[in-house]
DNA sequence: ATGCGGACCTGTTAGC
DNA sequence: TGCTAACAGGTCCGCA
């Protein structure tokens, strides 16, 4: 379900609700997740204020005085505030009660997410150690991708989903970014010139920025922190539009599986 | 070092 | 209409 504006969309919406807020409890009912919840993850938080929560890539990181909360949604995980007399589901895995009244919910039905605990430098956690940039951040450019790719011989569509390469960058967005500067997700990563790689950077900077100020993309049943929808999903271009025309030249957008992924594109726009 | 495929899991949809 | 198979927004790991 969720890429980086889906999960910057989730911060933002619970924010207000937690930050200095503090924990009065941890109800955990599943610990099934990617890898397991950490049976002490109660005794670390419970009584915690949450000093602050910021995102690495598609990680939520909850800054503590001891230390820090990593939660990853994987492909189905969502994050929301309910009351406290709400009713719990199928797949509500882990609650935390909140001293305002409020209670933060993780839900996963696929169970690819995770919910850990670090008391060292979270950017030094096995998980984050290996991340490449922040798309958005400035050091993110053509030049680090240009040099990054040279002698890289996969389609450039599987070297921008390296999380290794840059961070937050999945499928959706990976498609509509090559649809907008007109690259073919299957050309050789390594045999891209540096203009090139100028109209992708652009292109992914654009496509995240304008996710994230629609709330994300609701393909299925993503719902921000208030339980809302997101409103991207009207201005994606290629994705899910197998055999409809393209928005540019009218021809029909093609469906590929480019590393077991579908991939969306226009054989006259990108080249 | 690089790149690929399998693995994890459930719900929804497409096809017969 | 009902059953089965394929597919879905992620990414880690092991193998060649």
């Amino acid at each position: 379900m969720p890429e980086l504006p889906e999960v910057e969309t989730t911060r933002r919406g619970i924010l207000p609700y937690l930050k200095n807020k503090s924990i009065e409890t941890v109800a955990v009912r599943n610990r099934q997740l990617r890898w397991p919840v950490p049976a002490r993850l109660k005794n670390h938080l419970s009584g915690q204020k949450i000093l602050d929560i910021t995102r690495r890539g598609k990680y939520l990181v909850f800054g503590f005085d001891h230390g820090h909360m990593l939660i990853h949604l994987g492909m189905s995980g969502s994050l929301r505030i309910v009351k406290s007399n709400s009713e719990i589901r199928k797949h509500d895995h882990i609650d935390w009660l909140i001293n305002n009244g409020r209670v933060l919910r993780y839900h996963d039905p696929r169970k690819f997410g995770s919910v850990l605990w670090t008391s060292g430098e979270p950017g030094q956690h096995k998980l984050l150690k290996t991340l490449g940039p922040e798309p958005l951040s400035d050091t993110f450019d053509a030049g680090y991708l240009y040099e990054k790719s040279r002698k890289r011989q996969l389609a450039v569509k599987n070297f921008i989903m390296n999380s290794t390469v840059v961070t937050g960058v999945g499928n959706i967005y990976a498609n509509e970014a090559l649809f907008l500067a007109g690259i073919h997700p299957l050309r050789q990563a390594g045999k891209i010139s540096f203009e090139r790689y100028e109209a992708l950077v652009t292109a992914i900077k654009n496509v995240l920025h304008a996710a994230i100020e629609q709330g994300g993309t609701t393909l299925r049943d993503f719902v921000n922190g208030d339980g809302n929808p997101g409103y991207f999903r009207q201005q994606l271009r290629v994705y899910q539009r197998a055999g409809q025309p393209c928005c540019v030249c009218k021809k029909p957008v093609r469906l590929l599986s480019i590393g077991q992924r579908a991939s969306y594109y226009c054989t006259e726009c990108q080249r």
